[in-house]
DNA sequence: CCTATTTATCGAATCGTTTCAAAATCCTGC
DNA sequence: GCAGGATTTTGAAACGATTCGATAAATAGG
């Protein structure tokens, strides 16, 4: 098998003491006796251990980013933000999947401490879990929650602040039966958006439909369905404010395939300010927030290595295109 | 600190074994002691440490997917293909970063044995290393390249072909000045998209023009200063062949913004079938491969635990939109 | 009732490093 | 040439689980 710090150091005539010093370049070794020492090591392949590593030195190196699906759009800049500072650091990153409950990477990791640190996203890891592991040697920030404990922060997106700047601004440009496009309703961000969302129409003396079911995942298809379906009732609404980006999508196409014009029938905002949305027709008005920040601050956050819990709010943007009949564009920040 | 075994052993007044035997659900040991054993490791909360699973048991039960930049959309499918497989093996799957060369943690986890297997995508990790690496208890799978070695498998895509076709559907529709937008020419896969460029000319007869440099990374960016850069040249083509999706959207947006009209003056083809394809105006004629399957065939090929290096071939379709000058979807298979 | 057999538990060795404290070796100045 | 300090090297004890073989306890058969 794999050749061991042993036999390093017998081939070498050493101690294995001198050898792991050697290895990890001590000054107390000598430069000869180095020599020596990577010449056998090198002949005999030898890699040392992570596991051995590990356990002896009850750290990692290692930073656990978990996201629920590895694939989603959405979480691209997030991990890059996060790549970043913990290379900066000198740490390594993984990325695991949450999907599986019990069984998942990310729970089995937690549990097991494969990490010394987590950064938590799209929920499935149970508050009671993250409560139960976090501690001075395994900081948590969590992006898709509140949740106060030590060594437990949090970094918040003004989604609920966005949501009304998108109803609002739907509102001044005279829209008044506005429908909302909805995220699965166990979701913490979707609830921010809808409260914002109804916020804005209390505030400006509107009331407040009833909120429109979503099928399937919440997805360009589920918003397509669910345009489907409210195209199909009797009163349409002159707007729409869809819970994301890809649902918004979906419901354009489904009002595009019946002759539905957008956004002079129907205006339509968005939420996220994906990567897709300058693209479609008509471009998509929605509301941004940095990703990449989120990723990086979340990050720093975790080095911090705080007992108490930190809590940072991020802010949104309104991004206006065009499927709200809006042309000149006010503050733009990803034209492609 | 955390509890280990021996603390739980203690506390239920056993020995340290049989906490190990109960806590793995051994039928060795009574329900009655299995109780007592799980009381005070509750009590204690008590999580087994990984790194002393996995020096002991010298396997760490999980597979690293190690790509250049986790952040591109291109991997997201890929991913999930992977995590597909993984997974139903019960398997752990971490995703990392090459980004960094020898201080990446891809590289890193490699020399450590943090894992078991790994998929490796996006070059950084060089041959060597793979074949330094790789054996019965490590298999490795590349996706980006050809690399013959023991316990070393490829899965290819037919990315010559996929560029003759497509290029020879651009001169079936009369396009006879074709030009190239490259992408690095380091890449493997650059290369193979240029020979099946060149082939498709020669083999009808028309003359290879020189090929056309690309600015900055292999991105939309990319492809619109490359594009700005041909439209300042006194000779337009009629059609441009993209070594990929994403700098032929770029390609297509420089165009827009001078009046030059696609497809009627230039036609073009990108190749990846991103998810972006067919919302950009016009939609976007490209190569589709099958990323998803990518991943889970690699996947499946590492977990098959052959030692002789297998290499397998997936093929690409012809994806015709818009933006080739044809109207009629042909086998539009990603229409949203 | 005693041996034979099964069933539960235990002790100790082990995985491959790190690191402390002790031992060995090397200097340096007198 | 040697005491005494500085420099190198070494041995052994961790780290926290797993697992083999041995022991102890429970059950069964005659």
């Amino acid at each position: 098998m794999a050749a061991t710090i042993k036999d390093v150091a017998k081939l070498a005539g050493v101690a294995v003491s001198t050898v792991s010093y050697a290895m990890n370049n001590s000054p107390k070794i000598s430069e000869e006796t180095k020599r020596k020492v990577f010449r056998a090591a090198k002949e005999l392949n030898f890699r040392p251990s992570g596991a051995a590593r590990n356990l002896k030195k009850r750290k990692t190196h290692t930073i656990g980013l978990f996201l629920y699906d590895l694939g989603g759009p959405f979480y691209s800049q997030v991990i890059e933000g996060v790549q970043e500072v913990v290379a900066s650091h000198g740490f390594n990153l993984v990325v695991c999947s949450t999907y599986g409950g019990e069984n998942s990477s990310a729970h089995r990791f937690m549990l097991e401490q494969f990490v010394d640190g987590a950064i938590i996203m799209g929920s499935s890891i149970s508050d009671s879990l993250i409560l139960q592991v976090a501690s001075e040697s395994f900081p948590i920030v969590v992006l898709d929650r509140e949740l106060k404990g030590d060594y437990v922060h949090n970094v918040l997106i003004t989604y609920e602040q966005g949501a009304y700047d998108a109803v609002s601004h739907l509102i001044k440009l005279g829209r008044r039966k506005i429908e909302f496009l909805s995220g699965p309703v166990t979701s913490f961000d979707n609830s921010l958006r809808y409260n914002g969302y109804k916020r804005a129409l209390e505030d400006h003396g509107l009331k407040v439909p009833k909120k429109i079911s979503m099928f399937g995942r919440c997805l360009e298809v589920g918003g397509y369905q669910a345009a489907k379906v409210m195209l199909a009732g009797s009163q349409l609404p002159d707007a729409i404010f869809s819970a994301n980006d890809e649902m918004a999508i979906g419901a354009i196409r489904a009002m595009a395939e019946v002759g539905v014009q957008v956004p002079d029938d129907i205006a339509v905002v968005g939420f996220d300010n994906i990567n897709l949305g300058p693209y479609v027709t008509p471009p998509l008005t929605t509301i941004g927030h940095s990703k990449y920040e989120v990723g990086a601050i979340a990050t720093q956050l975790m080095f911090s290595a705080q007992r108490e819990g930190n809590s940072i709010l991020l802010p949104t943007q309104l991004v206006v295109r065009n499927s709200c009949g809006f042309k000149d564009s006010v503050n733009d920040f990803h034209t492609p």
